[in-house]
DNA sequence: CGAATTTGACCAGCGC
DNA sequence: GCGCTGGTCAAATTCG
């Protein structure tokens, strides 16, 4: 009964997607004739700048476009206070805990949810992946056992946003840049930023309202993979048995994707299809450098679409940066029950969640 | 000149 | 209690 009732949502969904791709082939036209215009303002960067901040600066091209999206949405909906906009995404009411704040009555259940992180590992050259947000650099440590240093960024878009991130190199790989954010945002966020924060609510919020880790310290990977990150089996897996309960979400493992994307099984899978995603890499790569257009326009149907987003991501490393943000984008536009309902009780929708997709039998 | 970054100092938690 | 480590603060410095 109640899978019936989830399978029409599905439908529903997946209808809606079907329109959101009929809408993206007429925008992609449009892009078109939008990038002359922004590769004359790209001109700046590519004398003398280095890949970093080329990086930094034509993702966050893509993202001012989406946030111009947002002012629109956001002027339809004036009459929501901030807060009130805070709480449809964030899963749990955060309030930010200072280093020198008074100590209140309900600082032990903060901790605990401060506790929950997500970490992202992706392949970059950059020192730090851009995600939409505004950051402030508070600190650098040397890690022990790890030659890079640790940087400490501090979210700045709102006063007193208790969100941070951690940023660091890995050991076993150079290339393969760590984040680990800390928190929710406890202001709006543009489109942009708010996929990754959604991804990063959403998995802290599993992580603190799911099942206890089993015996071994390790929850099922595919409970995130098949919520989170329908496409990406092997990218994430949630920790328990570190000293915060981690979920990591490993975008380095791109040679592999494609058969990853195909060959998942599940609802989520079977009712979204794969281009969704790459529709989305699309949009959230087009200005990457080294990711060609061509790729993208090559191609009419959404399949081939597909094959051209794996081939990016395979010739070029730097678009991972980006893939985080459009993998959480897609959950975030078609299904904004996962994680971003403070509503629900994290129970319920954590249940709701695994039912959703390839868990009906948890 | 204000904002952002750097960096040494400080603090808390943890293991011994 | 002591030392180690991770995390944060805040003054100094740099940047735009």
């Amino acid at each position: 009964m109640e899978n019936e009732r989830l399978r029409a949502m599905l439908n529903q969904i997946n209808s809606k997607n079907y329109s959101l791709q009929m809408q993206i082939g007429t925008l992609l036209q449009h892009q078109q004739n939008l990038k002359g215009a922004i590769s004359t303002g790209d001109r700046k960067i590519n004398d003398g700048v280095g890949e970093e901040e080329k990086q930094r600066f034509l993702v966050s091209k893509s993202m001012e476009e989406k946030s111009m999206a947002n002012e629109l949405q956001k002027n339809s909906t004036s009459e929501k206070s901030p807060e009130k906009n805070f709480q449809e995404w964030i899963p749990n009411n955060k309030v930010p805990k200072f280093h020198s704040s008074s100590k209140d009555t309900d600082q032990a259940a903060e901790a605990t949810i401060k506790k929950a992180r997500v970490s992202v590992r992706a392949r970059s050259e950059a020192s730090i992946i851009s995600d939409g947000c505004q950051w402030r650099k508070y600190g650098q440590k040397m890690a022990k056992g790890n030659p890079f240093p640790r940087a400490y960024y501090r979210c700045t878009m709102a006063v007193g946003c208790p969100v941070r991130k951690q940023v660091q190199r890995s050991i076993e790989d150079r290339l393969v840049l760590i984040t680990t954010y800390e928190g929710n945002h406890n202001h709006p966020l543009p489109p942009a930023a708010m996929s990754m924060a959604s991804t990063t609510s959403a998995a802290a919020s599993m992580l603190l309202s799911g099942p206890m880790p089993s015996a071994d310290g390790f929850m099922n990977p595919n409970m995130l993979t098949g919520t989170i990150l329908p496409y990406s089996a092997n990218f994430a897996s949630i920790s328990a048995s570190a000293p915060f309960p981690t979920v990591t979400l490993d975008l380095t493992t791109t040679p592999t994707t494609h058969s990853h994307m195909q060959m998942l099984p599940g609802q989520f899978t079977r009712d979204y299809g794969p281009q969704a995603i790459a529709h989305a890499l699309y949009n959230h790569s087009r200005f990457l450098p080294g990711v060609s257009d061509a790729a993208f326009f090559s191609s009419e149907s959404s399949h081939d679409m597909t094959n051209a987003a794996t081939a990016a991501i395979a010739s070029d490393p730097k678009f991972t940066a980006a893939i985080a943000e459009a993998l959480s984008s897609i959950i975030g536009n078609l299904n904004p029950d996962i994680g971003i309902d403070s509503k629900n009780s994290p129970k319920n929708s954590s249940d709701r969640n695994m039912g959703n997709l390839s868990f009906a039998g948890k």
